[in-house]
DNA sequence: GGTGATTATTTAACTAGGTAAATAAAATTA
DNA sequence: TAATTTTATTTACCTAGTTAAATAATCACC
């Protein structure tokens, strides 16, 4: 397998592993995360708003909601369309966010710190020119 | 979130979704080939060396294997310590291994079409940097 | 040589991604 | 307007990663 493949799968994976461990101390999971940082930035959405934005299929979106529900850090609410789902953080949410995002905010500034501003910027470039 | 954190995750997902369009040609899944390929290039190896090789945590690896074992790709046998199993590859897997290889080479070479080998080796120095 | 600690593997249970198919509401069209 | 197609969400089931704990064999040491 071409080194650079195998080294982008191990960095992803030990920076998941790292987001997790840090949001332990909050109770949450990286994707869990994900989708409440989201809300909070953009404000209530609808499911397919959200699996559409992410890049990620349906069913994973309706799973992590129900259990983000069931933790009491969302509500899915009715839109006119019967068919939707408007997804809202809760005042919880609101409350503990700029915690959570601060210690996120330290886990990005740990992930980063061999890398100078330059070089962060051309990873980022070279990652989208590869998509591309 | 840092969108270069974001960028990192989804090109991740991105390309081993791509890679296992590939595999399901041979009836594979990215894990499994991970296997196959480490156990093609340095012989049979116990369990052990194969997660600590990985950098992924042992009950992932006993799983793919089992799954491996079943479908007739690798068998485990008994090395002198009676706690080890060994891995090795069936004869089968050493026949088809060519040319899942070359689908995965044609696949490494569509996701790196718009780097050149320099950029290549950049991402490369860029993510280990990260790392260390 | 027997006891306790370590090591290799497995099992169980969790999150997180995927596809395929079901359901219900809305939109389109004949 | 009735029938068909599309859209939003969910359910079921698969791979793939994780941690915690169980089991069995080996090692270390007294």
């Amino acid at each position: 397998m071409n080194p650079l493949f195998h080294q982008l799968f191990q960095q992803n994976r030990y920076m998941v592993n790292r987001l997790n461990d840090v949001l332990a101390q909050h109770e949450l999971y990286s994707s869990q995360w994900t989708i409440l940082f989201l809300l909070e930035q953009k404000g209530p959405m609808t499911l397919t708003a959200i699996w559409k934005y992410l890049n990620v299929e349906a069913p994973t979106v309706t799973r992590t909601v129900t259990r983000l529900e069931k933790l009491g850090w969302v509500t899915r609410e009715q839109g006119a369309d019967k068919r939707e789902k408007i997804i809202h953080l809760t005042e919880m949410a609101h409350v503990r966010f700029p915690q959570i995002a601060a210690s996120v905010k330290d886990y990005e500034r740990e992930m980063t710190q061999h890398l100078t501003q330059e070089e962060q910027q051309q990873l980022m470039d070279l990652l989208q020119k590869m998509k591309a």
